[in-house]
RNA sequence: CGGGGAGUGGCGCAGUAGGUAGCGCGCCUGCUUUGGGGGCAGGAGGCCGGGGGUUCGAGUCCCCCCUCCCCGACCA
C-alpha cells in the first residue's frame, strides 16, 4: 500500500504529489487566500532562519551591508532599462487606487529592485572614494506567475537580493563570481549539503538587463533541475539608465559596473526535493529547527526527570533540541510526525531504557535505531549528526552522478535529458541548438569548463550542462 | 490564454428514477492505553461555491456567474 510509509505517497509513485504530502505533512508551508501567496508555517520559517543566517554571514564577509529598499516603485522606473522592462513588465502588479482614490500615478509592487536601489545609487555615488558600494537587502517581492507551487514558485516569496556597483568590468565580474562561490556555492554545498553545478547562464537564460548571469544548480529527486542562486553582471546598462557615474581620480567621470545577486525561499523547495524521502524531509543539521528530540515514550517521574537532564546536557553542548513529552498522543503517531519533519536525531526515553541507563537513538537519515548508555549519549548524538551531514551529501552526490550523462550530440543530450542532466560540448548547443532543446522542454542549466570550474568571461570551449527544469 | 477536471463539516471524499446530508481522518469529553499512525463510549461541527429558474419538494435537473486544481506557454 503507498500509505505505508508515513502516510505519504512515494516518490516513485507521484513525484510531485509526493513533494505537496511532505510540505503540508511536515507543516511548513500552505497556500495563502490570494492565488499564489504562501503562508509560512512556523517549522518552515524556522528553516528560512538557520538558511537567512548561514547565507547573510557570508555576505556580510564578502563586504556587503544590509539595507532596505521600498515595496513600492513608481511605474516609470522600471521603463528605464530596456531589457529589464521586457523582462519583467509581464510580471508585475500594479497598484492603481490608494486612499479610496485612483492614484495619480500608479506603483509597481517590486518584482526584483533593481531600479528603485539604482535610483538611489545615483545620488550615493560622486567619487571612485564612493566605490566599490555593496547592498544587500532581504525582503519580500511580488511576481505574477502562471502556475504556482510552495516555495518553488509563488508570487510573493521572501530572498535577499545584492546591488552593487563597481570602477571596472573586472571588478564587477571577480564581485559576481564571488558572491556566487562564497556566499552561494558555500551554502548550498555545506550548509544544504545540496550538490551544486556552477557556471555560466546563456544569453537565452540571462536576467533581463543583465550582460552575463552566473548560476548554481542543483539537481532534485526526480532527475529535474533547479536554479538555486544566481549573480549577474549588469554591465553599464542600469548605469546608463540611472545615471550612476563616479569621477575617477583624474577627475573624468564614468558610468559604474554593476552586480546583483539573489537566493530564495525557493530554496527550501530544493531542500525537500534533494534529500526528502517516502518518510518525509530529511533536514541536514545546520538547517534543522530542532537538531534532536527527546521523545517521553511514557510519561512519569522518572522519564520527565531524565529527559529534562538529557535535554539540558545537550542544549549545553550548543544543540537545539526539543522534548516531545505530549504521552497524550501514541508512541508512533509522535515517531512518524517527527520523522516527516526531518528532525536528524530522535532520542527516545522509556522505562526500559531507564532501568538500564541507557536511551534509544534514532537516525532520521537511514532511520536506525541504537540503544546507548546515557553517559556516551552526547557523543553519540553528535556523531550521528555529523554523519547525516555527510550521508545526505553523498547520496545526493550519487544520485546526480548516477543521472548525468555525458554526451556528444544533441539527439543524444534529448534522450538522457529524460533521466536527468546531459553534459555535451557547448559548440554542439549553440542557440539554434537551445531552441531544439526548448522543443523538448530542455534548457541549458548552465556552460562550466570541462572539469565543473567556472569558466572565465569569453572562455570558449566549454561544456553545456542541459536538463529539464523547475 | 489554449486543453482537461473539481467545488458537500477543519482535511480527504461518497451521495441520479429529485424526498428531512453521510463516511474516513481530525477535533472535544471520559475511561483505558502508550517501545511505530491504539481501544471503547459519548459529543461538537454543514445557508452542499454564488445567483436565478423548473418543482409540492433541488446537493441532485436547467441557465448565468465565481473560484480552485492539473497539463502547456512565462519565470527566482
Amino acid at each position: 500500500m503507498a500509505k505505508d510509509a508515513g502516510g505519504l505517497t512515494s516518490r516513485a509513485e507521484d513525484f510531485p504529489r509526493w513533494y505537496q504530502e511532505v510540505v503540508a505533512g511536515a507543516e511548513m508551508a500552505e497556500n495563502g487566500p490570494v492565488r499564489g501567496t504562501m503562508v509560512i508555517r512556523p517549522w518552515g520559517f524556522g528553516i528560512w532562519e538557520l538558511l537567512q543566517g548561514e547565507l547573510d554571514r557570508r555576505i556580510k564577509d564578502a563586504g556587503a551591508e544590509n539595507a532596505y529598499f521600498p515595496l513600492f516603485i513608481p511605474e516609470a522606473f522600471l521603463g528605464l532599462e530596456k531589457e529589464h522592462v521586457e523582462g519583467f513588465s509581464p510580471e508585475t502588479w500594479v497598484v492603481t487606487h490608494g486612499g479610496g482614490k485612483p492614484l495619480e500615478e500608479p506603483v509597481v509592487v517590486r518584482p526584483t529592485s533593481e531600479t528603485v536601489v539604482n535610483h538611489f545609487f545615483a545620488k550615493w555615488i560622486q567619487s571612485h572614494r564612493d566605490l566599490p558600494l555593496l547592498v544587500n537587502q532581504w525582503s519580500n517581492v511580488v511576481r505574477w506567475e502562471m502556475r504556482t507551487r510552495l516555495f518553488l514558485r509563488t508570487s510573493e516569496f521572501l530572498w535577499q537580493e545584492g546591488h552593487t556597483a563597481h570602477a571596472t568590468e573586472q571588478e564587477a565580474t571577480d564581485y559576481a563570481v564571488r558572491i556566487l562561490r562564497d556566499a552561494y556555492l558555500d551554502t548550498i554545498e555545506s550548509v544544504m549539503r545540496i550538490p551544486t553545478f556552477v557556471g555560466l547562464k546563456t544569453d537565452r537564460e540571462r536576467f533581463a538587463g543583465a550582460i552575463r548571469t552566473w548560476a548554481c544548480e542543483g539537481m532534485m529527486g526526480d532527475g529535474k533541475a533547479l536554479q538555486l542562486g544566481t549573480s549577474h553582471e549588469l554591465g553599464q546598462n542600469f548605469a546608463r539608465a540611472f545615471d550612476i557615474q563616479y569621477a575617477d581620480e583624474s577627475g573624468a567621470r564614468s558610468y559604474v559596473h554593476q552586480t546583483s545577486w539573489g537566493a530564495s525561499t525557493r530554496l527550501i523547495g530544493g531542500l525537500i526535493m534533494v534529500h526528502g524521502d517516502d518518510f518525509g524531509l530529511r533536514l541536514p543539521p545546520a538547517l534543522a529547527p530542532s537538531q534532536v528530540v527527546v521523545m517521553v515514550v511514557r510519561a512519569d517521574e522518572h522519564t520527565d526527570r531524565a529527559s529534562a537532564a538529557i535535554a539540558d546536557e545537550l542544549r549545553s553542548a550548543g544543540l537545539r533540541v526539543r522534548i516531545d513529552d505530549q504521552t497524550a498522543a501514541s508512541f508512533g503517531r509522535r515517531a512518524i510526525d517527527w520523522e516527516r519533519k526531518g528532525v536528524p536525531v530522535r532520542i527516545e526515553i522509556g522505562p526500559r531504557d531507564l532501568a538500564e541507563d541507557r536511551a534509544v537513538v534514532v537516525r532520521r537519515f537511514d532511520r536506525s535505531k541504537q540503544s546507548v548508555g546515557l553517559s556516551s549519549l552526547l557523543a553519540e548524538v553528535r556523531s550521528a549528526l555529523e554523519r547525516t551531514s555527510a550521508v545526505l551529501h553523498a547520496e545526493a552526490l550519487a544520485f546526480r552522478e548516477a543521472h548525468t550523462t555525458s554526451v556528444e550530440t544533441l539527439e543524444e543530450a534529448v534522450e538522457a535529458a529524460a533521466e536527468g542532466f546531459a553534459v555535451l560540448p557547448a559548440s554542439e548547443v549553440g542557440e539554434a541548438g537551445e531552441d531544439t532543446l526548448a522543443g523538448y522542454g530542455i534548457t541549458v542549466r548552465c556552460l562550466q569548463r570541462a572539469d565543473g570550474s567556472l569558466p572565465g568571461v569569453d572562455e570558449g570551449d566549454l561544456s553545456a550542462v542541459v536538463g529539464k527544469s523547475y
